[in-house]
RNA sequence: GCCGAAGUGGCGGAAUUGGUAUACGCGUCGGUCUCAAAAACCGAUGUCCUCACGGGCAUGUGGGUUCGAGUCCCACCUUCGGCACCA
């Protein structure tokens, strides 16, 4: 009977009922086993799960339970990322609390999960938008201030208007906000900060011990932190007591700095004009770079507009007197917002220095063009060479003077060696009511106070209105502001702002290690047991965002001795996507395929078979209906070998003839391939190919009526079959293995089949001959056959003397067991 | 511009890390079974020349190293992703 429809749907909510009702996958602390902790990035509750989760969690799901089978006591949990503006969307859309929606949401992404069998340990369950996971958001929060992690100032923010709250700068990409792609805005506020930049240096260090993390995420990471190191450089103001202090990279280029261009926003920019005819237009040109948007100035094709000041500098390497220009291509936020120009080695000062007819030095000799003019020149040149015009510095050359030029700068106190960052600060406060409420209160008499630690949680009101507009809905709800200062007990109000739900996922993997502590965020020693994450799945969306975020959150822990390691996440995987037609399925294009209508005629071992065997985990995977269907008969042929060959039979004891020894071969060859590919980096479509080899292998193998020694290796085959798909098809994996006779309360825990290495020697092996490069006939020969053996075999070969009659052997080469090449 | 990843049949993709390129699956074609169809099973399937035996050409392009290159080296091209007026 082929494995269909109900057959199906029983065997399936058959085995999860046990699963459940058995705690099959509770996970405890157990000291003599080796741990091994998969995770997967937890979704946040939107509806139920699509395609993209059935995928991610396929693939840990597999990991997990592989895992099991090698004999690691196997961590593996699953909870909800569920603070987050979608749910007040939701709430002002349909009328429901943030709550209750997000709720209904979680239940729903729990049946979801349940249908597809994964293994988790549902006591570990968790939901980030409890009090009782947030109160260590505000725990952490508290620590961090005490520490001097947390801040509070007013500056240019990231303001996305159509979500109306303050974006982090990891959270705007390509100037878009990441949630809803709406244009993002700068606006001045007051904010709450987290001084992620105290953590630079080892963000950035401690990913060269990532060896098992995607480079490209490595990358990215890199990218972003964005280390650069170079001189600070102070051009004191001429007639003044101020100092301009500028960063460069290129100190090397000191001498050819004809003039100093600072940001529009740098405080000396309005003061050098005063007093001058400049003055004026100054302040004209300064109040138009601020109203111009950040993205409109920083595009491409941006026309390098400035203005003089009217003020000079002095270069302090040679006392050359400099003009000081504002322009608009210098940015506030990154070094001092002051460059010293050198228009002859920088292109954006060359063009600069053109369109406003500012003077140029050349100072590095191009090879190519030895005496050439800033006059002749029509770009900047920013190659090597030899120093020129540089006093004693000229005939070296450029890389040395970098070095030679810069410690003499800071030899002579006129500047300094110093390293620059791409990284800022994580701005974490959100004008959103659906989040972790900022334990801080606001008092008269005292200022900021933070909540005492015994008054955690500050519980998240059920009654805020809810608008989407018009700041933090929580100032509206006068139960939650009016609150008494905890310092001094005069009437105070709290801090209305919530937390980014970033900073809720940045430590849920800690939690997991003792999820219903009440008494402490984690329990250490279990945290110490069962961390690092040993694999972590998810998307490559993440890669700088959460993934950067966490691993500073868990270098913070470590280093106030919550955590043992300092990296949480030991290896990285990032799946690809799910498209349909080349495109990413979505809502809005149409073309999604919802994991339940594939689940009720194919069996969510069907789906995952197919989601893991159409691509490597990392690529991208195209929906295919006709390939969906040719792993649910790759499951139905192991299903029928099953129910219409396999006889349980006392062991036979004959002597194996040729096929039984080609079974034998195949199956340990299966084992190996199957193991070699899971060990490998997770390949599961190579793994499952390596047991569709086997299943071929059985299917060709004739059991004779009253053969008992051929039934026995044919039933070893299919029992081998069953273990090494159990991972991949966990349910019928374990009504197989019963129908099979075996009485184990689960598949999961059977140890994993090995494999000998006599069984793959076969007595003869199949040589190919090569004459001249060229693969010219194949042989059987016994294996490690030697030249002595080999040679005249092959040279009698017919098609072998065609291509070498009549001509010289020069060399014979013996590749043992795979190869013969004659070179004539 | 800088950094990262990748280019293999009609399609998804394999290739023990320098050793018989195209495993496995999908699709297509042919066959068995059937009144017929579906399902299932068996066989064929890179491409060109040849009735055939055979042979030529094929892993983005062009070179190189080697008895032997998808794999190593050099120079390119294309695609995707990240960063970017970052001084």
């Amino acid at each position: 009977m082929p494995y269909t429809g109900n057959d199906i749907r029983r065997v399936e909510e058959k085995w999860q009922a046990i699963w459940a009702q058995k705690k099959t996958f509770k996970a405890s602390v157990d000291s003599h086993k080796k741990k091994y902790y998969v995770l997967e990035m937890f979704p946040y509750p939107s509806g139920k799960i699509h395609m993209g989760h059935v995928r991610n969690y396929t693939i840990a799901d597999v990991i997990a339970r592989y895992k099991m089978m090698r004999g690691f006591n196997v961590l593996h949990p699953m909870g909800y990322d569920a603070f987050g503006q979608p749910a007040e969307n939701a709430a002002i859309k349909r009328g429901v609390s943030p709550s209750e929606w997000t709720y209904r949401c979680i239940d729903d992404m729990r049946a979801g999960l349940k249908k597809m069998g994964f293994s988790y340990d549902w006591d570990r369950e968790l939901a980030t938008c409890d009090a009782s996971y947030y109160r260590w958001n505000q725990w952490i929060f508290l620590k961090m201030q005490e520490k001097g992690l947390v801040y509070k100032k007013g500056s240019p923010v990231n303001w996305c208007p159509s979500c109306a709250t303050t974006l982090a700068n990891e959270e705007v990409s390509n100037g878009a906000c990441w949630r809803c792609k709406n244009e993002v805005v700068q606006k001045d506020l007051e904010q709450w900060y987290l001084k992620i930049t105290h953590y630079a240096e080892p963000l950035l260090e401690d990913l060269r011990t990532l060896n098992n993390w995607p480079s490209r995420v490595v990358a990215m990471q890199e990218n972003w932190i964005g280390r650069s190191f170079g001189t600070d450089i102070y051009f004191r103001i001429k007639g003044a007591d101020d100092v301009i202090t500028v960063f460069t990279t290129r100190p090397d280029t000191i001498f050819g700095a004809t003039y100093v261009t600072l940001a529009p926003e740098h405080p000396l920019a309005r003061k050098l004009s005063r007093g001058t005819p400049q003055e004026v237009a100054v302040a004209a040109f300064i109040e138009k770079s601020a109203h111009i948007s950040k993205s409109l100035r920083m595009s491409g094709d941006a026309r390098k507009e400035g203005i003089f000041t009217g003020g000079y500098a002095v270069n302090p390497v040679n006392g050359e007197e400099v003009p000081v220009w504002i322009g608009d291509y210098v940015l506030m936020e990154y070094g001092t917002g002051a460059i010293m120009a050198v228009p002859t080695h920088d292109q954006r000062d060359f063009e600069f220095a053109r369109t406003h007819n500012l003077p140029m030095r050349v100072v590095i000799q191009d090879p190519a063009h030895p005496s050439v003019t800033p006059q002749q020149m029509s770009k900047a040149y920013e190659e090597s060479g030899v120093l020129v015009n540089s006093r004693q510095f000229d005939g070296v050359s450029n890389e040395d003077a970098k070095k030679n030029i810069s410690e003499w700068i800071a030899a002579q106190k006129m500047g300094r060696l110093t390293i620059n960052w791409r990284l800022r600060d994580w701005l974490i406060s959100r004008q959103r009511y659906w989040g972790t409420p900022i334990p801080m209160v606001y008092c008269e008499a005292c200022g900021i106070v933070p909540v005492p630690y015994d008054q955690l949680p500050v519980k998240l009101p059920e009654n805020a209105p809810i608008t989407g507009s018009g700041g933090s809905p929580l100032a509206k709800v006068k139960e939650f502001v009016d609150v008494q200062c905890p310092k001094c007990g005069c009437e105070a109000r709290r801090e209305t702002d919530t937390m980014a739900t970033f900073f809720d996922s940045s430590w849920y993997f800690l939690r997991y290690c003792s999820a219903h502590n009440d008494k402490e965020i984690f329990d250490a020693k279990e945290a110490a047991y069962w961390m690092p994450v040993d694999q972590y799945i998810g998307g490559i969306e993440h890669a700088i965002l959460h993934l950067l975020y966490a691993r500073f959150f868990t270098k913070f822990l470590h280093d106030i001795g919550l955590v043992v390691v300092d990296e949480p996440f030991d290896r990285l995987l990032t799946q690809g996507m799910v498209l349909k037609e080349g495109e990413v399925m979505s809502k809005s294009r149409g073309n999604v395929v919802d994991p339940d209508e594939v689940i009720a005629t194919f069996g969510a071992d069907t789906l995952r078979v197919f989601i893991l065997f159409a691509a490597p985990p990392e690529d991208q995977l195209e929906w295919s209906p006709a390939g969906l269907e040719g792993n649910w008969r790759f499951i139905n042929r192991i299903w029928n070998v099953v129910e219409n060959r396999y006889r349980p039979v006392a062991a036979g004891n004959g002597m194996p003839d040729a096929d039984d020894k080609k079974l034998e071969f195949e199956r340990n060859a299966a084992i190996k391939k199957v193991t070699d590919s899971m060990e490998g980096g997770f390949k599961f479509n190579t793994a499952i190919s390596a047991v569709m080899v086997l299943m071929n292998a059985v299917d060709k193998f004739q059991v004779p009526d009253g053969a008992p020694a051929k039934q026995a290796a044919l039933n070893k085959a299919v029992e081998t079959a069953v273990l090494l798909m159990a991972p991949f098809i966990p349910h019928a994996a374990e009504e197989l293995w019963q129908m099979m006779g075996k009485n184990d309360a689960s598949v999961a825990f059977v140890a994993w089949p090995t494999y000998s290495d006599d069984a793959l020697k076969t007595d003869t092996v199949r040589m190919a001959v090569q004459v001249n490069g060229k693969v010219r006939g194949e042989f059987e020969v016994a294996r490690d056959a030697d030249e002595a053996v080999l040679r005249p075999i092959v040279l009698a070969d017919e098609g072998v003397q065609r291509h070498i009659a009549g001509k010289d052997i020069k060399k014979f080469i013996v590749i043992k067991n795979k190869l013969v090449s004659i070179v004539v």
